[in-house]
DNA sequence: AGCACGCCGACT
DNA sequence: GTCGGCGTGCTC
């Protein structure tokens, strides 16, 4: 006994006996607790403990373990919520990661790191009831049944063909009331239990089995080098630059394959809109069961219910948009982040991670390839190709060899001054509409979202107000009249005229015409056509947007006129025009990647036409036909618009060169907003060495929100280490009164 | 997040 | 003299 007891105090000093515990509210901290000791064989990182905190209980995830604690007085772990951790290592160190680099509080990482109805207390696993037979031969036990109780006996023989039931689909098929099956019960001929049921939220979706197709040349190139990376041991990150329609997705689904008789899993991102049941198909058609689809719009019980099918290992292949980035794959051999350059892929709440970088941050921990394909790369991956840090992947054809479609431009310059007044359509383009309408071929119309834009542009020559310091449009301010840089604060008057020498035209005016506007113009030039707008507020409810597709892909609409939503990843065979309205909305955002965002939005509609056999023709008005992006986009040339947009960013430095860190205020008192923002640059510009450039507070662009003013101030530095010192160092010691409240975003994304 | 402590105004 | 407003600070 003494020996044993010896034992016991031996492990019990060197066996760690303190837990580093977060708890579920966002303070920010660790707190230590003792480990009791019926606990301490059993707790490990990751795992869901309850803790005394204050006067109560509380949820929190066991961090780290220690045997030393700096605090004195500790307090022990209370109970551990279930039998296992519900986050591996890598995963908390993930969580960590995002913590650290976006300047987020470790509680609400770990919160985007697990689904919610994971995080639950209780157990979300949904019980039926099941009935089986207790016996094989009931025929021979009770005879008497089938005379006494036809509905017993009806009972007894559905479970007898089918072996058992869930009481439900019972009472359903058999037409009887639970009673019956409680007086089988009674007999002893069959038998009532629970029995966990997985809510699949595909269930009813029928699948059809495919087989790999044969690789083009330039596919089996993509595959091998993937093939390669994965056979690596810390295999380097992968773009594929593959134009649309050159089947990547074809790479994916094989490379995923290779992973799986590696007896690896994976997981694909995809942007949210690509989430398409047509997207979704495919890889359950490939793979079966062993998808799991984490959409977001699961109800809380199906995601509790995919999420521990992947974590059992019954499913492991993982698709969804940017969360599903996290997916508990154990044994990743790849991961596939598709459309690597949308944006969608950046989340808009704290932690504002984004996820391809977390994906290549998870590729990194896990020593998994990660695979990054678009059509349009973003200057950052495809930057990092130039530097070596990323393998470059080139898929030039589309798999069926169709040529390209045919891209005009329309100048509306010329458009306005021959027609004295702008129209929404250039008569090129209605003529190539009634040409299409004619051939009953179908039309997709092009239109940016709802004329939020800010900027002024002048309709006679396309001069547009930028600011001579930074190259981004100026965004235009209704109070005081003014033009404003958000970037580095500059100010002007808004002129009277057109600023340009050789126009001086006073037409100077708003840029955007709205959906609706532009539905009721077209409607009136072509008034048999059936046309259907398709945006945010026109397709709610459920099915709404897949059925819209559905009656277009049929040929019931023959113009179908939509905002991004229909840019990406559709493919109707019967499109032969695409038709921009106007290129220039989004070019002249208030945004330095305004160039970056008009060229792939402008290649990802071009790709919408000519799927079919009929070579596709796709036609773009602007102001500014000579802009360099709209011209890539009209040669579909990746490459020279690449080139003049790295210089234009290198001479300016902007990412990829810097990093972009946005701070925003927020409060309903202007004055004060804006006097904290004042203070907080007062705070950190002492922390700050000479290579960062810092903004003054600056409205922000959507200068309000719900009541609420808005500042913001831009940080750029090159150095985002000794950035990231320093806004940690402010986000400790800087308080923000109560009324104000500010979030820091680092590589903004979207600067609104 | 919650709950305590604490310091000023309007009541029994 | 006390009840209660919510500002501030702490929770291993």
């Amino acid at each position: 006994l003494s020996t044993w007891q010896a034992i016991n105090n031996y492990t019990q000093c060197i066996m760690p006996n303190i837990a580093n515990v977060i708890v579920d509210i966002a303070l920010n901290r660790e707190f230590d607790y003792l480990i009791p000791d019926h606990l301490c064989d059993m707790i490990d990182i990751g795992f869901r403990v309850t803790v005394p905190f204050g006067k109560r209980y509380i949820a929190g995830y066991v961090v780290g373990l220690s045997d030393t604690s700096e605090c004195v007085q500790l307090k022990e772990i209370q109970r551990c919520i279930g039998s296992q951790p519900v986050m591996n290592p890598s995963m908390l160190r993930l969580a960590q990661w995002i913590s650290h680099y976006y300047i987020s509080p470790l509680e609400s990482c770990v919160q985007s790191v697990l689904p919610s109805p994971i995080r639950k207390k209780n157990n979300q696993f949904k019980e039926q009831y099941f009935v089986e037979l207790t016996h094989k031969d009931h025929k021979k036990i009770d005879k008497d049944i089938y005379k006494k109780a036809p509905r017993q006996a009806k009972i007894l023989d559905l479970l007898h063909s089918s072996g058992s039931l869930f009481m439900t689909d019972l009472i359903k098929t058999a037409e009887a009331s639970p009673q019956s099956i409680r007086a089988l019960e009674r007999k002893g001929l069959v038998s009532i239990t629970s029995k966990q049921v997985h809510r699949n939220p595909l269930r009813d979706v029928k699948i059809i089995k495919t087989h790999p197709l044969s690789l083009m040349p330039q596919q089996q190139a993509a595959l091998d080098a993937i093939k390669a990376s994965m056979d690596e041991k810390k295999p380097r990150a992968l773009l594929i630059h593959g134009v649309t329609g050159s089947g990547k997705t074809e790479v994916y689904m094989q490379s995923i394959e290779y992973a799986r008789r590696k007896g690896q899993g994976a997981i694909i991102l995809v942007p949210e809109i690509s989430l398409t049941p047509q997207t979704v198909d495919r890889f359950r058609s490939r793979f079966g069961d062993e998808v799991a689809v984490l959409h977001s719009h699961l109800a809380d019980g199906e995601r509790h219910d995919e999420w521990h099918r992947i974590r059992r290992g019954e499913a492991v292949i993982a698709i969804g948009p940017r969360s599903a980035v996290f997916a508990p794959i154990s044994n990743l051999g790849l991961l596939v982040v598709d459309e690597e350059h949308e944006n969608s892929y950046k989340q808009e709440e704290s932690p504002r991670y984004h996820a391809r970088d977390v994906a290549i941050m998870r590729g990194t921990f896990e020593h998994c390839t990660v695979v990054l394909g678009t059509a349009t790369p973003s200057l950052a991956a495809y930057y990092n190709t130039q530097k070596g840090k990323f393998g470059l992947i080139k898929m030039n054809h589309r798999v069926d060899h169709r040529s390209m479609p045919l891209v005009k431009i329309v100048d509306m310059r010329i458009e306005a001054q021959r027609e004295g007044k702008v129209y929404v359509l250039s008569r090129e383009l209605t003529e190539a509409i009634q040409a299409r309408l004619d051939r009953t071929e179908q039309v997709i119309l092009f239109l940016n979202r709802r004329g939020y834009s800010s900027s002024l542009i002048c309709p006679m020559c396309g001069f547009v107000a930028e600011c001579d310091a930074c190259s981004i449009s100026m965004t235009y301010h209704k109070k005081g009249n003014v033009l404003r840089c958000h970037i580095c604060g500059h100010l002007q008057h808004v002129p009277e005229k057109c600023p340009n020498p050789k126009c001086q035209d006073p037409g100077f005016r708003y840029v955007g015409v709205g959906t609706q506007k532009v539905e009721d113009v077209i409607q009136k030039v072509f008034p048999k056509a059936v046309i259907k707008r398709m945006d945010t507020d026109t397709t709610v409810g459920k099915n709404a947007h897949a059925r819209v597709l559905g009656d277009f892909r049929v040929g019931k609409i023959d113009i179908l006129l939509g905002t991004q939503m229909i840019a990406k990843g559709l493919d109707f065979p019967n499109v032969t025009l695409v038709g921009v309205i106007s290129a220039d909305v989004a070019l002249h955002m208030p945004d330095f990647r305004a160039g970056e965002r008009t060229f792939q939005l402008l290649t990802q509609v071009a790709g919408r036409a000519g799927r079919g056999d009929i070579p596709g023709e796709v036609i773009i008005q602007t102001y500014t036909p000579f802009h360099p992006s709209i011209q890539a986009a009209r040669r579909l040339d990746y490459d020279a618009f690449y080139d003049q947009e790295i210089e234009f960013r290198r001479e300016l430095n902007y990412p990829p060169f810097s990093r972009l860190v946005c701070v925003t205020f927020r409060g309903m008192n202007e004055a004060k907003v804006e006097e904290t923002a004042k203070f907080f640059l007062e705070h950190i510009q002492p922390l700050l060495q000479d290579h960062v450039t810092i903004s003054d507070p600056v409205p922000a662009p959507i200068a309000r929100i719900k009541g609420s003013f808005r500042y913001q101030i831009m940080i750029r530095s090159a150095k985002i280490k000794s950035l990231n010192k320093a806004l940690h160092h402010v986000s400790e010691s800087f308080k923000a009164p109560k009324d104000v409240k500010y979030s820091i975003d680092i590589d903004a994304v979207n600067i609104l």
